[in-house]
RNA sequence: GCGCGGGUGGUGGAAUGGUAGACACUCAGCACUUAAAAUGCUGUGCCCAAAAGGCGUGCGGGUUCAAGUCCCGCCCCGCGCACCA
């Protein structure tokens, strides 16, 4: 045979498999299904590199492995084709966009065909395709009909000076991607869809789905779900009322302060004669601002009173209104009620300018692990109690107690007698305690926490509500300890950045962070004081009482608020599905009817943007103008475009039937090919195609086209290839590696797709390697040279257990490794299954009869990685059909475990020999053994065994004294 | 700040609580060759000339006969979100 040369097979088998049709999925079908499919590519002028391949090459592992498996295996592809980077592709290269696309789909269509990808191409797609849009339209009239399509009024990023509307990604710190200018914002008449309507499905369903929690967290933050309450707060003397959003009504009591943001239309409406200029003034300064400005968070707090005040509807508090711009006009009402004790931003603002704080939330700590942790089913003893925090200001050191009788570590802490200050009470403890009898009192602010624990001595569960006293060590003099408490613990000085992980107490995080200021705020949950008839309660129960009491006075709701914003779809560009809408004078808005479409977007000659804030479209007068489909009369077309990502949201239901001529698909194939079973791509489309698509599935479902509510159930994110040097590849870096130039020089797309899998565990970012490829080459070229060998020898008639062993361990190994998708050790089994077989041959050349049937194996098991060689060298040995649709290798138990083994001698948990014994010796003889072991014998002279750990076939371990 | 990953030799990475570094890359040596490439074989965590021995999975503690793996507390790197009340 020659020597291995990809160039000589790749592309011949695979016009062979394109030909034969080897990987068609078929509609109708006994075996059980498996949807595999990537995210389909984004077509643009930069051809794909060894990053998107290996997106790819996971997935058609996958799809292999499957197939062989017995699965009826759907493995689809098409192309993203309509949107931004294809029209700016075109633009700058003066072509149109439908020729960029065909150009480019081109090329990347020959990319995947020379990586020998397993894909049904009897389905491909192209969402640019009259014939798909159609269906996307036919869509946006199923969301209109349903009411999830609306049009309003809304701001758009706008650049002065190109006179263009942008989209969120081509504003690039504030400032237009072409031009550098500072972006604007425009108000302009925008579609929408109304994904806000399924916040709570969205949310609610991902639980069920197997996707990587980050993904899932990313949609959960979007989403952006809090629950909470409207609270209406009179203005005085106005009648209107301010409406804030919190999510802590229990701390209503606490507000000392209202604040509206820049934009409230109530901001113009209550200020007062006084403050009108300051208002104006700080208004104006603020909405000409840059967002990205805005949005920092590290700037210092501003804003100006409006001379106005509002009434808290339950205390009564008369609480003046105050106009900022870290409060944003959003989210929630755009105005809040501050609470500055319990809200850090709000201390901030209310320290900067001197207003109330009042705090109405103790902190509470229920130690429910360790030593202290309280007894379930026993009462608690309710103690008034204090910490006394004395510092040592010649050290800074803090004095601690540590408990003799227990682990437990703590500040001095007591009991207040009755009729006693807590000062005193404190300073009493200390002197018992720990003898320190000269304290400096420095404050007693007032503050405390609540702390449920179980005390040992005392026996029973306390509820202690200790009150926090601060102290001077005045010098060291102390008096002797009573011999009672000297035998319970004793006192220590720790210093203050040493104090954290000197505490062990429940509360141990919370001390630290009173010991640096006794007036932090606390946003935790606890228990309510200073607030009337709701004090004692815990925070999580009054906040369901106020929100009941407010309702009950008609000045406030429980609610629940989202981050999420309705999908805006509307594109001013050419290069988007039109929106099949037209306008009528005397009908308004009219969608166009089902046998209208598909409205086919117009050939023209300009595609750049009108300047007007309108698509090139709006040029076209013979697009524009037309009839309304109700009256007849003159209409004009929506001139907008859809977003990309209307098109994306239901390409994998069009795989299922692509050809359907009078539907989107069929409902029989569609619930018969869906959900799909393995979704691969990479993370950057978490909150938009997924949850996008996932919305439009949802929205399916309800109309009764299909029967599942979930498009995709298992998500995987493959990791990123990065530049050999760690930098992301990119073509404006020119730091890309595109498997072209590797194919070109003679690696092939076998090493490559090896590669892409060996490299590392395939969901984590990993730096290409051009050595690495030689490695992977290396491996395929051993294996090309084994089977010619293999071929050349004579063979003969020999049993050869080794040889069954290597395999049926290699079977196991492999098999269980692409179950678990852990590819490069599936990789690493074959490599080492190789190097086994080498030695094999050296010792025993070909003799043994199991030759044929261990490369037949071989070859099927390497055959979802490297595709090309394995098929030519499965034909060089008598292979009739393809190797690709025979049935996968299955492993017999027996082989696996091997006669002889060693087993490692530990002393003290230290290695100190290793035996090879039979498999299966029993325990006695191995100790026996191990005992005359030179090293082992060494480490036992003169010494005892006090314990001996036997794990059966792997290890001994012997304790002495 | 919050969420999610990750930290193991010169490099990429392996390790159901049970011999850390599988498998590769790199490098060195040997064989083949007139020579080189290719190929095959051997070696390759660190300290020590070597042996013996010791040290080693980001750092500090802990549990255990035994910890990369489990527990507690930190540090660093990457990604995403972020004044969301």
């Amino acid at each position: 045979m020659k020597r291995y040369n990809p160039k000589d097979i790749e592309s011949k088998w695979q016009k062979v498999w394109e030909s034969s049709g080897l990987y068609r999925a078929s509609d109708k079908d006994s075996r059980p299904k498996k949807y595999i499919l990537e995210y389909f590519p984004y077509p643009s002028g930069a051809a794909m590199h060894v990053g998107h391949v290996r997106n790819y090459t996971i997935g058609d592992a996958i799809a292999r492995f499957n197939r062989m498996r017995g699965f009826n295996v759907l493995h689809p592809m098409g192309w993203d084709a309509f949107g931004l980077p294809a029209e700016n592709y075109a633009i700058k290269n003066n072509i149109s966009p439908k020729v960029a696309i065909a150009e480019n789909t081109k090329r990347f269509k020959q990319q995947l065909m020379q990586m020998g990808f397993s894909y049904d191409w009897s389905r491909e797609l192209n969402s640019s395709d009259p014939n798909y849009y159609k269906w996307t339209q036919w869509f946006f009239l199923l969301l209109y009909r349903r009411g999830l399509a609306y049009r309003r009024e809304s701001l758009q990023w706008w650049c002065p000076f190109d006179k263009t509307v942008l989209a969120n990604e081509q504003v690039e710190a504030g400032r237009c991607w072409r031009c550098g200018n500072e972006v604007e914002k425009k108000a302009l008449k925008q579609w929408f869809f109304k994904i806000t309507d399924y916040a709570d499905r969205l949310l609610l369903d991902l639980d069920d789905l197997n996707w990587s929690d980050s993904i899932k967290n990313m949609q959960r933050n979007w989403i952006g779900k809090s629950e909470g309450a409207e609270i209406n707060f009179a203005v005085e003397s106005s009648t209107d009322k301010l409406k804030v959003f919190t999510t802590r009504p229990d701390t209503l009591f606490g507000a000392t302060f209202m604040v509206l943001s820049p934009e409230h239309p109530l901001v113009e409406k209550i200020t007062t004669k006084e403050q009108k200029q300051h208002v104006t003034t700080y208004v104006k300064a603020a909405q000409a601002s840059s967002d990205i400005f805005r949005e920092k968070t590290d700037r210092e707090k501003t804003g100006v009173f409006t001379g106005a005040y509002a009434l808290n509807p339950l205390s009564g508090n008369k609480l003046p209104i105050w106009v900022a711009d870290y409060v944003l006009s959003g989210y929630g009402t755009g105005a809040i009620m501050a609470v500055p004790a319990h809200d850090e931003r709000d201390y901030e603002f209310a320290q900067k300018f001197k207003l109330p704080i009042v705090s109405v939330i103790e902190p509470k700590f229920i130690a429910d692990t360790g030593e202290s942790a309280v007894l379930k089913n026993q009462e608690y003893v309710k103690r008034e109690a204090v910490v006394a925090v004395v510092r040592n200001p010649k050290t800074d050191e803090y004095l601690c107690i540590s408990w003799k009788t227990h682990r437990m570590n703590g500040l001095v802490t007591g009991g207040i007698d009755d009729s006693e200050e807590p000062a005193a009470a404190a300073a009493r403890e200390v002197l018992e305690e720990t003898g320190y009898k000269n304290l400096k009192l420095i404050s007693d602010p007032g503050v405390y926490i609540h702390s449920l624990f179980y005390h040992r001595q005392k026996q029973q569960n306390r509820w202690a509500h200790f009150r926090f006293v601060f102290f001077d060590l005045i010098n060291e003099e102390r008096s002797k300890v009573s011999a009672k408490e000297a035998s319970l613990l004793k006192p220590v000085w720790i210093a203050k950045d040493k104090l954290e992980s000197f505490f062990n107490v429940v509360e141990g995080k919370y001390l630290q962070k009173i010991i640096d200021n006794p007036l932090a705020v606390y946003s935790g949950e606890g228990v309510v004081v200073n607030s009337g008839k709701y004090d004692g309660m815990d925070s999580s129960a009054c906040r369901e009482q106020i929100v009941h009491d407010l309702e009950v006075a008609k000045s406030g709701k429980g609610v629940t608020n989202y981050k999420m914003r309705d999908w805006l779809i509307s594109r001013q560009r050419y290069w988007g599905a039109p929106i099949p809408v037209v306008y009528c004078e005397s009908d308004g808005i009219v969608p166009l009817s089902e046998d209208q479409l598909p409205l086919k977007l117009p050939e023209v000659s300009a595609i750049e943007p009108s300047g007007d804030g309108r698509s090139p479209l709006a040029a076209v007068n013979s697009f524009v103008n037309t009839k309304c489909p109700k009256c007849g009369g003159p209409a004009e077309r929506e001139t907008d475009t859809m977003d990309g990502f209307a098109c994306s949201s239901w390409y994998f239901l069009r795989f299922a039937d692509p050809h359907n001529k009078d539907a989107p698909f069929s409902k029989s194939q569609a619930d018969y090919w869906l959900p799909v079973d393995d979704y691969i791509g990479g993370a950057e489309h978490a909150v938009m195609h997924l949850l996008y698509a996932r919305f439009w599935t949802k929205v399916m479902k309800d109309e009764g086209l299909i029967d599942f509510s979930e498009p995709f159930m298992t998500l995987r994110n493959q990791g990123m290839i990065l530049a050999p040097n760690g930098s992301k590849m990119s073509k404006s870096k020119g730091n890309t590696i595109e498997p072209d130039g590797l194919i070109e020089q003679g690696y092939g797309a076998d090493s490559i797709r090896v590669m892409e899998l060996f490299i590392g565990p395939w969901d984590q970012s990993v730096n290409w390697s051009v050595e690495g490829l030689g490695g992977t080459y290396h491996f395929l070229q051993r294996i090309w040279t084994l089977v010619s060998e293999y071929l050349d020898s004579s063979g003969g008639e020999k049993e050869s257990e080794a040889l069954k062993q290597i395999m049926h361990k290699t079977i196991h190994r492999v098999d269980k490794d692409l179950l678990e998708l852990s590819f490069n050790t599936a990789v690493a089994a074959l490599m080492e299954c190789v190097n086994g077989l080498y030695k094999l041959k050296a010792a025993e050349g070909f003799e043994a009869v199991e030759w044929q049937w261990a490369i037949e194996t071989l070859l099927k098991l390497l055959a979802p990685f490297a595709p090309h060689i394995s098929e030519e060298l499965w034909q060089a040995i008598g292979g009739e059909e393809s190797v690709h649709i025979e049935s996968w290798p299955e492993y017999e138990p027996n082989y696996l475990v091997d006669e002889t083994i060693k087993i490692a001698i530990q002393v003290n948990g230290k290695i100190r020999g290793e035996l090879s014994v039979a498999a299966g010796t029993d325990q006695a003889e191995i100790e026996t053994k191990a005992k005359e072991e030179l090293k082992v014998k060494a480490h036992l002279e003169g010494k005892q065994i006090i314990k001996t750990i036997y794990v059966p076939d792997k290890l001994l371990s012997l304790v002495v004294k």
